[in-house]
RNA sequence: GUGGGCGUAGCUCAGUCGGUUAGAGCGCCAGGUUGUGGCCCUGGAGGUCGCGGGUUCGAAUCCCGUCGCUCACCCCA
């Protein structure tokens, strides 16, 4: 059987030299900005013991692990997410790390569902987590670093748009609006899909949950409203205007930053994992035709609950995956191929010497040179190198090297022009 | 997990009332000769028509299954 009658498995990605481009594009993005906002990278195990997951993690998660037993008998799974070993990471080292410790990584994620557009079972992400502030400067700068991450890649305010919220704030709006503590994971399902269902299809859930008729009316408005109307509606609820207060000053310090067009109050944003306790936040293409780019919050019990630390965090996971169809549909994708500096014709294999001491010499000076890798006619090399997108061709020939020189040509304009042999095998620079 | 669409050369696709060695364009390779490319010309390689089974004298074309891709649902990273 050849290799090829094997096929790669579902949901699991060859990355050929123009996806591979493109991933190293977006990898290189996000190193630079985590850079610049201070964050230092990290990584840990691709394989976990599964109960590493099993013990915390959400029900979702769990069923769609990719969980095998080994060859010790031992129950592991793929990661599916980066945060209980991330979790674990910060615990073993938390002592010793000045505060608040800026960590970020960018694992491969797996888990074993079914494929589709915008999502595989194998995927990149990058995680940036903020550990050890409780301060909402915080949350707007792990939400500016997310969006940085993103404009980087020459997404601006007219592509994408961060949707946040606070848990503190809905709950509290939800309790003024009397619902009661069990029904508001009920209420959260319902308002995530406010923008996508019909407010028929959301009243009946609604109803469905035992919401009295003019509270459902009164929750359903709520993705519509602003920062400023929430405030007005329940002024007199203190627990509410706290959190209005802190979530503004979270935006407040976003517009600072010059993210202020980037960021909009929604109320009507919940996000998925139980674990967020405040801010939290996700990153949408304007247009909507595609799922969330990025989404993150704030889990200052987490790292306690999972047995480490008792440090308040915050954090974001932004995937590779949708980011790439994106930035393809955007045409914000890089050419893939790799531009050749010079390459060297060589007229005839007695020349073969000279023209392989100038390649490496070339070489040297971080010029990227190629040339055939056998004896051609010079025809058919400059071919080659205009095949290539080669700027320029060196010859080296029997006459010129006599003479100590190459002859250079630029391939667009077609100007030629010398160069010494010696100053070149020899020259100052190195 | 549920339902729909699709699956022919590296790429984009033609090719069905089932009928001789399955085609085009682009790309790739080699020439158009021995010191100069982009154009052009000529030639060539490359496909068990996703895979397996069935119907038929005969299947890329019809049927079933399977794998893969894709869209929606579900749900989320």
């Amino acid at each position: 059987m050849s290799s090829e009658d094997v096929q790669s498995l579902a949901g699991f990605r060859e990355f050929f030299p123009a996806e591979f481009a493109l991933r190293q594009h977006i990898f290189a993005a996000w190193r630079r900005v985590a850079a610049r906002y201070g964050f230092v990278e990290y990584d840990g195990p691709p394989l976990e013991p599964l109960e590493l997951y099993t013990r915390k993690s959400g029900e979702e998660i769990v069923g769609q692990l990719y969980s095998f037993t080994d060859r010790g008998g031992r129950e592991v799974a793929l990661r599916p997410e980066m945060t209980p070993s991330f979790a674990r990471m910060i615990s073993a080292r938390a002592g010793g790390l000045p505060k608040p410790i800026r960590w970020f990584s960018i694992p491969q994620l797996f888990r074993f569902e079914r494929p589709q557009r915008g999502r595989l079972r194998e995927h990149f992400q990058l995680n940036m987590d903020i550990v050890g502030e409780s301060d909402p400067l915080a949350d707007a700068e792990i939400i500016a670093a997310a969006l940085d991450a993103l404009r980087e890649l020459g997404l601006d305010e007219t592509h994408i748009v961060a949707r946040v919220s606070d848990r503190r704030l809905v709950s509290a709006i939800l309790t003024a609006e009397g619902v009661s503590d069990d029904r508001h994971l009920a209420v959260y399902a319902v308002l995530d899909k406010a923008d996508r269902e019909t407010p028929e299809w959301l009243s009946e859930r609604l109803e469905a949950a035992t919401i009295e008729e003019g509270t459902r009316a009164r929750l359903l408005e709520l993705p519509t409203l602003g920062l400023e109307e929430v405030r007005l509606r329940y002024a007199r609820d203190e627990a509410i205007l706290a959190a209005a207060d802190s979530l503004d000053l979270v935006l407040s310090h976003l517009g600072s930053a010059g993210f202020g067009d980037y960021a909009r109050f929604d109320a009507g944003l919940v996000r998925g994992l139980a674990y967020y306790t405040g801010t939290v936040f996700e990153i949408w293409e304007r247009s909507g035709d595609l799922r969330a780019v990025c989404g993150g919050g704030r889990y200052d019990d987490l790292l306690a609950s999972l047995g480490g630390v008792d440090l308040p965090a915050l954090g974001f996971g932004m995937g590779d995956v949708v980011l790439a169809e994106l930035l393809r549909d955007l045409e914000l994708a890089p050419d893939a191929t790799l531009e050749i500096d010079d390459f060297i014709v060589c007229v005839s294999d007695d020349q073969r010497g000279t023209a392989l001491a100038v390649g490496a010499a070339l070489r040297r000076q971080d010029r990227r040179v190629i040339y055939d890798l056998r004896e051609r006619g010079v025809g058919r090399q400059f071919k080659t190198a205009n095949q290539l997108g080669a700027a320029r061709a060196i010859v080296v020939g029997p006459d010129d090297v006599a003479r100590g020189v190459v002859v250079t040509k630029d391939m667009s304009s077609g100007d030629t022009g010398e160069i010494e042999l010696g100053e070149l095998l020899d020259g100052p620079d190195e």
